[in-house]
DNA sequence: TAAAATATTTTTGTATCCACGTATTATCAA
DNA sequence: TTGATAATACGTGGATACAAAAATATTTTA
């Protein structure tokens, strides 16, 4: 099984990576908040460490763009305009878009099931008003990249899937209905199945394109 | 003027900031070879501070790709495999087309002139051999990148020529005619200037395609 | 009331210490 | 000799205490 995002749960070696996980998990899930303050000190005692390996987690949260580091003041929570929302589903979208071309040649029927049943999955999380259903949308979006079998591309476009799932959670909290999803996702598997892949690679980025606006209206103010 | 790669010269506000950027450089310019071992200590006496900052620095490197940290065993210089060097072109190539394609309907003829005048300095490198050549081939492509106006687009461009700048160098060492890039290059612009911006996507696109191959010969065999 | 001076809190970095994993070397048996 | 194994040196990951510098908050003064 290829990988895929979300990442599987896994054991922490270090902990730096114990740090990491834990203010990346609160972060996606939307606990702090952008422009909360995080204070190392007070983070370290909450994991049972000490200050050194949180230190380290925020620099590599603030290279996710999670978080903003600036000298002498220490480490914020990043909040997206709606130019930067913008921005990166349009990085999205020619990054995904090359995933499914270059996935394209090589699925094979036993995946398209596996795909058609993340969706069902997803499908039915939405139905339940479940925001479990961001991440089967992320499962999703994962599954398909991962077929791509380019372990830094599936890496650059998790990254990505992490920064803007709080924004996801607000945006999926405030219209629960199941809206278009549904019929776009099947679009982008039939666009797959069509055995065009550049008409494939221009459905998934419409697709990605099209859900920007949407989310645009609840990024924070903030920045 | 809007912001560009390679980055211009900065004070260095924090320690951490100043260890990143003397490894980085390093490793931009070969100093350290694939497989090397990173000793913070030394690289701390190196600079005159301690380990703290060093290791901080670390962390981003390995976030940037170029430096693997593993538990209990350290810091290492990474090194490309084949494939994944043709993975950062296949990245590369969406996005500096997107960046072409962003970009494009915004360029007026002084910032054609510009470009001009960089392809120029970018030829006279080349043919004095002087491996400056390098640091002109980004200004040219960071130049076009900086036009397209999104600060989280040209962040990961620039990363990514960092990652590569080593090979590029090797290569351009080993094979120092100025071979068939100005050509390229040009077309690249007259593309820009031609005002189909799904052409001068696609030429973009092509023209770093083009020169995986390349270099794919002077990778390290190493990992 | 506004500006200046002072105190406080945070951040950043240093120095030092220790437990533990890894790698290397030396030792010993086949 | 050669291969396995034990001893050792080294580096890593982390803790902790401390000092300097910067930012922030508070008080004093004009």
């Amino acid at each position: 099984m290829p990988a895929a995002f979300p990442a599987e749960p896994q054991m922490s070696a270090t902990a730096e990576e114990e740090a990491y996980r834990h203010v990346q998990r609160a972060l996606r899930f939307g606990r702090y908040k952008p422009g909360d303050r995080l204070i190392p000190e007070e983070i370290a005692a909450e994991i049972g460490m000490s200050r050194m390996p949180v230190r380290e987690a925020f620099r590599r949260l603030a290279s996710d763009g999670l978080v903003v580091l600036r000298p002498n003041r220490g480490c914020v929570v990043a909040g997206l305009t709606v130019d930067e929302l913008y921005e990166i589903f349009e990085i999205r979208s020619v990054l995904e878009g090359l995933a499914v071309r270059l996935a394209m040649p090589r699925i094979d029927e036993e995946e398209f099931e596996e795909l058609e049943r993340l969706l069902e999955r997803m499908e039915r999380a939405g139905q339940s008003g479940s925001s479990d259903w961001v991440v089967r949308h992320q499962e999703f979006h994962g599954r398909i990249c991962a077929l791509s079998r380019r372990p830094k591309l599936i890496h650059q476009i998790s990254a990505l899937h992490v920064v803007i799932e709080p924004y996801m959670r607000i945006w999926f909290d405030d219209c629960d209905k199941p809206h278009s999803a549904r019929e776009e996702h099947a679009a982008v598997i039939a666009a797959l199945r069509s055995g065009d892949e550049l008409h494939a690679e221009k459905v998934m980025q419409d697709h990605i394109l099209s859900t920007a606006p949407m989310l645009a209206e609840f990024v924070s103010p903030s920045r």
